[in-house]
DNA sequence: CGGATTTGACCCGA
DNA sequence: TCGGGTCAAATCCG
């Protein structure tokens, strides 16, 4: 989930902020999305069925699946309401259970653990909880794992992928969260400020689709989300991203409404121009930008978890164990699933 | 075959 | 000496 990588970096941006945003900013900037999210849909789903009125089938479709995308996000609404900071001073940690997003595992967890002691001087480090680790616009590239006294879990060592050919100091350090929590959270530290943004006209083209592994190893860039606006500089001016927001809404607005037309009419493709549907030509979707990993889930980190919940990233990110510091056994796949 | 991941070994600061 | 962090050869994978 997009909003996700967000919030992990909202407060931070390119002039990143030193420990975890506190429970309630969070729990506030999640809510904040929602209802923008709900809202959007109430727009599209308008919008969509203007453009399909009297189109049968595909008007009814529509109705279907926007309703129910509304529906979600009352739901999620309904449950980060009952999860408030405000209401869980009132009920105690025991009370009856709801259902459980990691989004609200990471606001209703407690502080995260101290900073860790910073190996080189002056080297600033990030931390942040998240439940996606990698989930957060860059591309990383796995450089070790090692097992660490007095925790459960190995952490695990990353390095941007642009750290040889652009020099890129940036690193992060990712290790799952201590605890029995069915869902896994992750502390992630970050050291070092990327250095390999590119200018846009550099950027890989997203709509190419799988552009073999040096496509792969580029950063993913989503055209007018406003974490890639952020992570373009702060020289960018302020008051140009709300005019760059509202037009980027309104490309929004028609791409949704462009492509919800094509799958309702059959097509498979939206990334022809000659095939589009009239609104104007729609990209797919780049790839998550998610760090490729083989890693397997492993049998302490797996237990309980209801794989459907995650997202790719969390699934990837169930480290093997085994029992030397640095080597984890792979577990049989059959019997895992 | 090239790039990414794994993992045993090594480095180095406390 | 211990343990976190990194290196680099082996291995995996598309």
């Amino acid at each position: 989930m997009q909003a996700q990588s967000r919030l992990a970096t909202s407060s931070s941006g390119s002039d990143i902020t030193f420990g975890a945003a506190h429970p309630t900013e969070e729990h506030e900037a999640v809510v904040r999305e929602l209802t923008r999210g709900h809202e959007l849909t109430a727009r599209l789903q308008a919008e969509a069925l203007r453009a399909l009125r009297g189109q049968g089938q595909a008007e009814a479709t529509a109705t279907f699946i926007l309703g129910e995308v509304s529906r979600a996000f009352t739901v999620c609404l309904q449950i980060m309401a009952s999860a408030s900071p405000a209401a869980a001073a009132r009920a105690p940690a025991s009370s009856s259970p709801r259902p459980e997003t990691p989004t609200d595992s990471a606001v209703s967890l407690g502080a995260p653990p101290p900073p860790q002691r910073a190996r080189e001087d002056n080297v600033p480090r990030k931390r942040i909880l998240t439940p996606s680790p990698l989930d957060d616009g860059y591309q990383w590239r796995k450089y070790g794992q090692k097992r660490i006294n007095n925790t459960n879990f190995p952490r695990s060592y990353y390095r941007c992928s642009y750290h040889r050919e652009r020099k890129c100091p940036a690193q992060k350090h990712v290790q799952q969260h201590n605890g029995d929590d069915v869902r896994p959270l992750y502390d992630v530290v970050y050291t070092h400020e990327h250095a390999c943004q590119a200018a846009p006209a550099e950027l890989p083209d997203a709509t190419n689709g799988s552009g073999g592994a040096a496509a792969a190893a580029a950063p993913v860039y989503f055209p007018g989300e406003t974490s890639s606006l952020r992570r373009l500089g702060a020289q960018v001016d302020r008051t140009q991203l709300v005019d760059d927001r509202a037009a980027m809404e309104e490309r929004e607005r028609q791409v949704l409404v462009s492509s919800l037309a094509c799958v309702l009419q059959g097509r498979e493709r939206y990334d022809d121009p000659d095939e589009s549907c009239g609104v104007g030509a729609v990209h797919a979707p780049a790839a998550a930008p998610v760090a490729a990993s083989s890693e397997l889930p492993g049998p302490d980190a797996g237990e309980g978890l209801d794989v459907m919940d995650y997202d790719v990233t969390d699934a990837l990110f169930w480290g093997p164990f085994g029992t030397d510091s640095n080597s984890y056994g792979t577990p049989d796949v059959d019997t895992l699933f």
